[in-house]
DNA sequence: CATGAATGAGTATTCATTCAT
DNA sequence: CATGAATGAATACTCATTCAT
């Protein structure tokens, strides 16, 4: 008898722990999304929640902790999809065509999380254009392919970083601007990354 | 003697209201560049000034209205010079070659205002990737010059907000990167940048 | 498995109870000394122990409570060995030699008595100079012992109250500077404190 | 015109800062006394003060501060009339009692402050018997004079650390007694320490 | 117009205690 | 009886802004 109990109880425990730490999670995306990092306090989450303000120091530190919950979170979802691209990638331009497309489609599918990575730009220390350590860690990655194409002469000697941030930067800039459109189109803006990339304006696009 | 002081007022104040803006505009380029928009206090800013705390309302509202201030300074500094570049432009390549170059040395010999720039992401409600209300009217003049090459015939028919997006991304990203780099070089930023929008990773540079 | 234990229960449960009642007073009796009876957290007290937070609840009632155990087993050991000094004792200067030497030796040997001692001095409501209820118990035996001694005409007819307080005083004082010296010679500070006692600086001491 | 005016101003602001100030020490003096250093809030000492709770910071750094200075102004007031009680002494005997007789009235004639050192026994880190930084002042000077005793022949060569700890606990816990009696006689308490503490139980008092 | 003290709403965080399991 | 998560009251301190001088 007091066997099941016993672990029926723990189950329980475990459960509704769980579920809290997401009520919280989830209350914080939404904030965030909503009113950006720099103004939202620790009150401002909880309120969404039906926990009391001290329980939100049974699960994190601080809104800083929550908020990098929440950007690991979003960084590992993203990296591990670009991985599987990358691994499914049988050209370069296949590649970066592949990797734009998932790109676009996440965030085109998560609007949350575009929200948040927007709101994330904000963090103080955190200026680099919008890089938490997720997008560091997956830049360093493409950094590397770029340096193995080069290596197989697949594309010309670029500057690795000015390349690698470059991508970065019309992807960001790309996402902006599809993200304020209605439909959300990720393959014409996937469509448009790759041809600015790969050929530039003069290329035979149009 | 605060009596002859009072006389001479009429002249001085003028004088003394212009060198007291500056004086709080100068303490807060450097405040916000250190410390970022987002922890930086009016205290702060005032603390650096031989000014009270009171007199800071005297010249601005708010934080915000400083920064402001700062952002349409640079902006409209910045956005003289590209003015400059497109008057005397004779071609679209020898437009855009010297739009990156003028942007990256701007920056390179105003290493304070690049650091306000970047804290400026930062700010709240301000989350367009890098956009201030400056650089919003600059992208728009930048549309209008696409549109004219595109109807020109000198550039094919792209989607022109995309464009106009994609070429402020490469030029922040790579800004970035730059500014990261010893010594300065806005040449080699410039290079790669307009080897990228013009010709893509295909290329022929390296 | 947890039912053959529930057989077992009854006789470990009182085993259990004295263990972890006792587990808790230890942990405590360190923390209050380290840490001092003000910035002492039940958390605190709990966390050296293998309980959860609730468990503390289960043998006490708050932190005060804790306190006052603690207090009460050092004011019962100090003075029931007082009481042995005052049955062995043959003369007045026998006696309050024999208690100073008590007293100091006592502390000596339990060092983290003497500090949670000094830690109940700045507990609120407790400010009496170092008076817990336990202390105040061994000053009205001492008071009794002094009324005796002037009833007999062993000591002149003193104001018993300043007496008693001030031998309480002398040797809080010299237990002070003993502890702080190195090594720990209670048997000099008894020699002090009762030359001091009876005869005062004119005496012959030195 | 403009003269006169400023001058009232500045005079005015001072007198108020002045007032101000004062306010808050006396607060704090009052809520010290009546619920301890440790039981006290910075809310406490505002509240009893018609000032607003961020005024409190324009004048002192924490609660800490505010007592640090109450300690200090009690300090310096009764060392310096410790130090005329020495200046005019002419006998060792003479300067013991003048010793007493100050400390006694000192606190009969400012119950107030008798609390507050009462309630200064409890701050963490302080627990000393009942040692501020003042009170240490205070005995390394009465130290100096009993060694200067010592090497004047005029009393025998004791334990100088000793003696000085043990007048002082005869002081301290004598005061205590005779704060609780009504009505309050400084002068019986002062011929009890003196008495004590020159001859001991042995001299010829009673 | 300059001053700088006063204001008081606002925030993060702690902690003793409770109670469902 | 043990557990430890949840609770929410409580506190110290900050800061933008006002306003009397």
């Amino acid at each position: 008898m007091s066997v099941s109990l016993d672990s029926l109880a723990s189950g329980r425990r475990a459960v509704n722990r769980k579920n809290n730490r997401d009520a919280i999670l989830d209350a914080a995306r939404d904030v965030f999304a909503e009113i950006g990092y720099g103004g939202t306090t620790v009150r401002d989450i909880i309120r969404r929640t039906n926990l009391a303000s001290g329980t939100f120091y049974n699960y994190f530190d601080s809104k800083e902790a929550v908020f990098n919950a929440l950007s690991e979170e979003i960084g590992t979802e993203l990296r591990q999809l670009l991985r599987d691209v990358r691994q499914r990638a049988t050209s370069f331009d296949g590649f970066i065509e592949a990797m734009f497309l998932t790109y676009f489609s996440y965030y085109a599918n998560n609007r949350e999380n575009y929200m948040l990575t927007r709101s994330n730009r904000g963090r103080d220390g955190m200026n680099e254009v919008m890089q938490g350590p997720q997008v560091h860690a997956g830049f360093a990655e493409l950094s590397d392919d770029i340096r193995q194409a080069i290596a197989e002469g697949v594309i010309p000697q670029l500057d690795v970083e000015f390349l690698t941030a470059s991508l970065g930067g019309v992807a960001f800039s790309i996402l902006d601007e599809m993200m304020e459109r209605e439909p959300l189109d990720p393959e014409a803006a996937e469509q448009f990354a790759t041809l600015l990339s790969m050929t530039g304006v003069r290329g035979n696009g149009g």
